[in-house]
Order: C-alpha cells, then sequence, then structure tokens
DNA sequence: CTTAAATCAGAGGAAATTAGTCGGAATTGG
DNA sequence: CCAATTCCGACTAATTTCCTCTGATTTAAG
C-alpha cells in the first residue's frame, strides 16, 4: 500500500515547478538535481505529467517545463494519477467506478471496506492543492 | 498503491471466520475452496494473523482456524497489518510516526500529503470491523 | 548557420516485490 | 496406528518497479 517513487518523484518536481510559479520554464536538470532525483527517469515522470495536461514544456535551450495552470488550480490527486495511475486501493475501484467488476462483485463483502477506503484517499488527494505544498514549503524554509 | 492479494485474501478468509464465529474451527481446506484460494498460499497468511494474535488455531484431525475473538473487537486495519505490514503511503510514515527519517525531512513539504493520506486511510481501516464486513455478506447473501 | 542546450520517444535491463508451490515435520481425533 | 490437519521454511516464477541509454527533434544564442 505505498505511493511508489513515480508518485512522490513527481509530486516533488510540481512543487518544485510551483515555487517558481510565473518565472518561466525550469529544465529538467535543475530540477532533477534540486530533488537529487535520476534526470533520465524524472524525464520520463515529466512526459506523463505533459500529457496530462499538467505542465507545459518549451523545448530547445533555455527550455524547461512550467505548470499549466496555477498551484492552486493542480490537486496532489492530478498529480498522483497522471504518474501513477488511477489511486485505489483494489483493482475492481478506480476512478470509473469499476472498471473490470469482479465476478461475485454482488457477494463481495469486503468491497464495502475498499470503497470507504477509496473515497477518504481521494477526498484528500482532491482537497490538497500545489499551493498548498507549495506554502508548507515555503514555511519549512522561508525565503530561501 | 494498492492492497496485494496477501491482504484481499486474508481479508476474505476473515470475513469467512467472522461469519462462522462460535461454531468451531474451520479448516484451511474449506476456506480456500470457499474463497477460491490457493491451499497453499492461504496458508501463509493464516501464519501470520495467528502470530498477530488474531485467529486461533488446532491442528490434528477436526483441527482449523477460528477467530481468536469477536468480530466486532477485530478491525480490517488489524487484518490488513498484519498481512501486509504497516498501512502507509510512503516509508517514513508508519503506524510509530517516522520510523526512518528521510534526510532532509524537515524541508519535505510533500510530508503535509502524506500524513493527511495515512490519517484517512487508518481512520477508515480502524472504524471498520470484521462485524461491519460480516454484516454486509449476509446482507449480500442473506441466510446462505 | 552552427552549436549547444534542451525536450521527446521508446527500448531495454537489473533489482525488488509479489504470488504461488512444495516437502516434510509435528499434532491430534477417531 | 492412520488420516487429517496445522506448522515451518525454502524455493521458484511472474510481475512490477526503477533506472539507464540511444537517438531524434527543437530552439535560443552567438
Amino acid at each position: 500500500m505505498r505511493i511508489t517513487t513515480r508518485g512522490r518523484y513527481g509530486l516533488k518536481a510540481m512543487v518544485e515547478l510551483a515555487l517558481a510559479f510565473g518565472q518561466g520554464p525550469i529544465s529538467l536538470k535543475n530540477i532533477a538535481a534540486n530533488q537529487e532525483i535520476s534526470e533520465y527517469y524524472l524525464e520520463q515522470l515529466m512526459g506523463s505529467l505533459r500529457k496530462a495536461g499538467l505542465v507545459k514544456s518549451a523545448r530547445g535551450a533555455q527550455g524547461g517545463y512550467e505548470l499549466a495552470r496555477a498551484p492552486s488550480e493542480i490537486s496532489s490527486g492530478d498529480v498522483l494519477r497522471a504518474v501513477e495511475g488511477p489511486i485505489s486501493p483494489v483493482e475492481c475501484i478506480d476512478e470509473n467506478g469499476c472498471r473490470e467488476p469482479c465476478e461475485k462483485i454482488d457477494l463481495c463483502s469486503t468491497r464495502l471496506l475498499w470503497l470507504r477506503m477509496h473515497e477518504q484517499l481521494n477526498k484528500v488527494l482532491d482537497s490538497t492543492t500545489l499551493e498548498d505544498l507549495r506554502a508548507e514549503a515555503e514555511r519549512l524554509a522561508p525565503q530561501s
């Protein structure tokens, strides 16, 4: 029941971009160095984030990435889902309800628990925005 | 961010035992057949549940497993933690707070999110008991 | 125009985790 | 005794995760 490095690295990178929002693009190299993440690996993650429409990229010299919209308009759920796929405790419950229903779905009493977990989890993910995390970062390391 | 088969199978087995609570031990073979789980694999899981003090076992002929206490006194968190280990979105946050703090813990702004997830997740796990799931099972398949 | 700095795309591979199997020892009711 | 059952630990196969690499494309700056 763990978020993988994709989610952890992806979110850290996005907080980094949130801190620099409005100041033009930041290169992969910079983000990777700041967060001590493999540059090649982060490249993959940024690809997912771009395809999900969460970041804009600028190619070529002086290029890089920047948030596609304000930090307050991007939830941590948006980010995690983009890099990790649906955040759900079991396969048969995802954002769309039930993608591949188990055969005995009507007889699956444990489903009750999975639904509760899914609901609470996504409530947190959708209500915590990059702005919240950016503010937290500034609180922890003032005017850096 | 998924519960593995250990958690899914383990919980299903425990609901099975909850349905038969007070009627003497049930054999691994029976549980495995009912839930369509590998007998050998389930054997491992029952071992974890026994070591966690959630089930009592009886060896020899006519032996088997039964809940160590009433279904209302066993939470789904007890079960999942016994078979899956700590239920936490990231390694640095578990039941004991912070086992292996990341170096930059004071600068880890994403920790805010992980804490919120951890809190809500465990709130659900601790408040949903085997009695809740047993009742759900009866509701779905009356007097079977 | 050339060049260096970047992103983009996708293949591939090592390591870790998960899922499942198995053989044999120990225990116990009939 | 015997058959049914749990107990224990090792082992293997499959899957997933994590990361690396190569080459192509784009673009700002000199």
